[in-house]
DNA sequence: TGTACATCAGTGAACGCGCGTTCACTGATGTAC
DNA sequence: TGTACATCAGTGAACGCGCGTTCACTGATGTAC
């Protein structure tokens, strides 16, 4: 999106940021989000803490960059991969772009719970993220409309109403209700699996949740239209 | 379990160490996790700090205390459930188990968070929850059993081996894998559309996740068993 | 090319805060004779 | 029933810690003439 840094001093404040915000994600990793405090992020630059408020206003200001980042990185991901599978069937589609999704978030768990995990206490996500995140989402949501027929019912209850104007909201063209919610079951199914694994609940169990994912993939593409 | 509290001093003890644990489940509302603080609880019943040390060994020792009793409290609703509902066909009993589960995450958000939300940073779960979950979730696990029909297939695959032997060492009598995979996947599918809600996700969107459960529990139920 | 000045990254001290936890103590309550 | 003693809930001071954030400063880097 924008240009090139422009003066040496600005790709300077470029580097330092993008370092600040590296740093963060290990310790989020490391610590929780807990963890991401201005001044052990310092510390670990080899900088004192108030040096890092030319850079970020505050602390939650880090943060909502953090997340934006993510969001946006998610998003690139899934729009490669729709864009390396465009010519495939649906149904291989959403195999790979659910493969995509769950490959992304056991690449960086920590990152993934901050987008879709328990909200960050006392922080307050700000408004844009709903887009980005309909962004990270859109192109698995397209892959499942893709496997509907034609012909299936328009609009007939309330709740189809809801599922209908959320949609008209985030600009898409006109579908059926059908296709929405299984659109949002798709994403349920998948985050349900997903925070299962990266909160750690199969260890205990020695159970392998890559089948199960791939059990589930499968179930969003046979589900009858009724 | 434990005989009614002996003496006057030992009822007293029991009544501040239950007021404790409802103060902290307050402040677990209101500021998540880190919100749990010694000092904090403690003001708020109007002593000091180092008073609560006479109730809890530390801190670490009052989380397990209310993710030991969130687990008792969630089994207890679960086996209630089963119970009240226990002449009913099992579809039947899968969505009346499955409503009383989100019932219960959804009258007391936190406390689902505690037990299935982003592990609190820097806490590490005993053991022992590991039984009390599977005791919380079992009466769901069951009722999907019964949903299964006779003749599935035995144990085919390394995956179906890990299913049986996490089965096994619940104690529970043999089933075929198929049928404890779909017990898991009751659970995912809940866990994801439960986390989804809790975490605040379709407020945003302006859509009613209600109908969305009990689509994932007819999901549950229809899946055809291959 | 050389000097004068403006910009700005980073420092170090300081602020008030809340955290978990220990310790020696006071004073009320319960127990034994 | 009355006294002597033991138990134990709660206090208040203190510990070291890390947090976010401000402020006046130094000194290096970049810019203009």
């Amino acid at each position: 999106m924008d240009a090139a840094p422009r003066s040496p001093r600005e790709r300077f404040r470029e580097q330092t940021r993008n370092e600040a915000k590296r740093v963060a994600l290990d310790q989020l990793a490391e610590s929780g989000p807990a963890g991401i405090s201005v001044n052990a992020i310092a510390k670990r630059m080899g900088i004192t803490g108030p040096a890092l408020y030319r850079y970020f206003e505050n602390r939650d200001a880090l943060l909502t960059d953090l997340i934006v980042d993510a969001f946006n990185d998610l998003g690139d991901a899934m729009e490669a991969a729709a864009q390396a599978h465009r010519r495939k069937a649906p149904a291989a589609k959403v195999r790979e772009l659910g493969a995509r999704f769950r490959a992304w978030a056991l690449e960086q768990p920590h990152r993934y719970l901050l987008l879709f995990g328990t909200p960050v206490p006392g922080f307050r996500a700000p408004e844009l993220t709903i887009g980005l995140a309909d962004r990270a989402l859109r192109p698995l949501l397209d892959a499942v409309a893709d496997l509907a027929p034609d012909g299936l019912p328009a609009e007939r209850t309330a709740f189809d109403r809801q599922l209908t104007a959320w949609h008209e909201r985030r600009g898409g063209s006109p579908l059926p209700p059908v296709v929405l919610q299984r659109g949002l079951q798709a994403w349920s199914r998948m985050h349900g699996l997903i925070s299962l694994e990266v909160e750690g609940q199969f260890v205990g169990m020695r159970v392998d949740p890559e089948p199960l994912f791939r059990a589930e993939l499968e179930s969003i593409i046979d589900q009858p239209w009724q």
